[in-house]
DNA sequence: TCTGGGGTCCTAGGACCC
DNA sequence: TCTGGGGTCCTAGGACCC
């Protein structure tokens, strides 16, 4: 017979935040880990929002992805600090590979945390004990707190990483899902957004006891089939998925800008649409891909999104072809008058097969655009190698 | 106060074919 | 002249995650 699983998820606290504050220290900073403070993007963007805010900000009201001058109303006295995504990819890397040592079934679920599957090694010992050395090496090596939960599978596992913060271990087993995750807000569910929450609760379902509760034909009802038998299965604290090892292929590449002020003249959008495009047939050829999708798509002032994509006759990894697709929707789809927030484009359907076209409609303009990417990558890998020099010496 | 950026998956409806 | 049912592919939109 099978033995139960045992499942960590090891959640970095406040990960941004955090890792900003264990870079300042380094400078001899004090910790902003201990005052209301938040890691944002351009903080002199207006439109910046909240990425990760410290524990003494969060009582004060503010809550990740909201606007910075919301953040800043809240509280005037905020301190807010410009994320650095190369220091945050090497505290990720650290932070894995300290996970990695107590279990090599290991599965990235973001850029602050994984799952590992203990079942193998747990056996005999106690979990809790493992987990709390776990979380203090981290601690200890790297100087950043995390929360381990665990379970008998992937779900109860997160749900019990939730549970109160910083620094702390905690199970959910099968049999402690009533007690602990029966009486709480159905909104806590993984899966269970803020649409499905509406939905729920219109039908009196509060907690996620009430969801276990219910049949999956009356759920179905409100959230479609798929969703309402996983729902139900997750509520009761079912979930069979495995730790999955392997790193899946990337199934869509996009990019996309929002203008500090809407903007309306079609230079303009097409200028973004331009830099977009570049942007991401770039990293499609970092990632050695074709693409045989395009697709744009733009946000009014009001939010609402229309997109358009558009299947093309062979597989690309060009700039000028990806450019042209999304212009010809863009035209489509916009009106060329009305303000819009924000462009985006993606591309999807990708290969790595490298179909040297032989028709001979190729467009003889082809060539050139190849070259013209080919620099392009050469100076982007030119930046890049200055930008990563001048930040190991800055680290020095 | 005024809402980023990057992904995944699901569903519904239309076109088209047999 | 008017008509069923099933399958596949595609697109648009919407939900969720961090």
């Amino acid at each position: 017979m099978a033995h139960r699983r045992v499942i960590f998820h090891i959640d970095v606290n406040s990960a941004f935040l955090s890792w900003t504050a264990v870079q300042l220290m380094q400078n001899g900073l004090p910790d902003i880990r201990l005052v209301p403070s938040v890691v944002s993007g351009d903080p002199n963007d207006r439109r910046s929002i909240v990425t990760a805010a410290s524990i003494p900000a969060k009582k004060m009201g503010i809550k990740t992805a909201e606007p910075v001058s919301m953040a800043l109303r809240k509280c005037p006295g905020l301190i807010v600090v410009r994320g650095d995504w190369e220091w945050y990819r090497q505290c990720s890397e650290g932070f894995l590979e300290i996970c990695r040592r107590y279990s090599p079934v290991l599965q990235q679920f973001s850029i602050d945390e994984c799952f590992i599957d203990m079942t193998l090694r747990n056996w005999g010992e106690d979990p809790v004990e493992v987990a709390a050395r776990l979380k203090d090496e981290i601690k200890n090596t790297l100087g950043f707190t995390v929360n381990v939960g665990i379970g008998s599978n992937k779900l109860l596992a997160k749900m019990a990483s939730e549970f109160e913060k910083p620094d702390k271990v905690h199970t959910l087993w099968q049999e402690e899902v009533e007690e602990k995750m029966w009486p709480l807000d159905v909104r806590e569910l993984l899966w269970v957004g803020k649409k499905t929450e509406e939905k729920l609760k219109m039908y009196g379902i509060r907690t996620i006891g009430d969801l276990a509760g219910r049949s999956i034909g009356s759920l179905t009802r409100l959230v479609g089939k798929k969703f309402a038998a996983q729902l139900h299965e997750n509520a009761n604290g079912r979930d069979d998925s495995s730790v999955e090892t392997e790193v899946p292929e990337a199934k869509s590449i996009s990019a996309e800008r929002t203008f500090s002020n809407d903007i309306g003249t079609e230079k303009e959008i097409d200028r973004a649409l331009f830099n977009v495009a570049c942007v991401v047939a770039h990293r499609l050829r970092r990632a050695d891909f074709h693409a045989s999708c395009v697709s744009v798509f733009i946000k009014y002032r009001d939010f609402s999104v229309v997109q358009r994509q558009r299947q093309i006759s062979q597989p690309t990894d060009i700039t000028a072809v990806i450019l042209n697709e999304a212009r010809a929707m863009l035209r489509d789809i916009w009106d060329g008058e009305s303000p819009i927030r924000q462009v985006g484009l993606g591309v999807s359907r990708l290969t790595h097969e490298n179909a040297v076209q032989m028709s001979l409609f190729e467009d003889p303009k082809l060539d050139y655009y190849r070259e013209w990417d080919r620099k392009y990558d050469e100076e982007k890998a030119q930046h890049e190698d200055a930008r990563l020099l001048a930040y190991e010496r800055k680290k020095q």
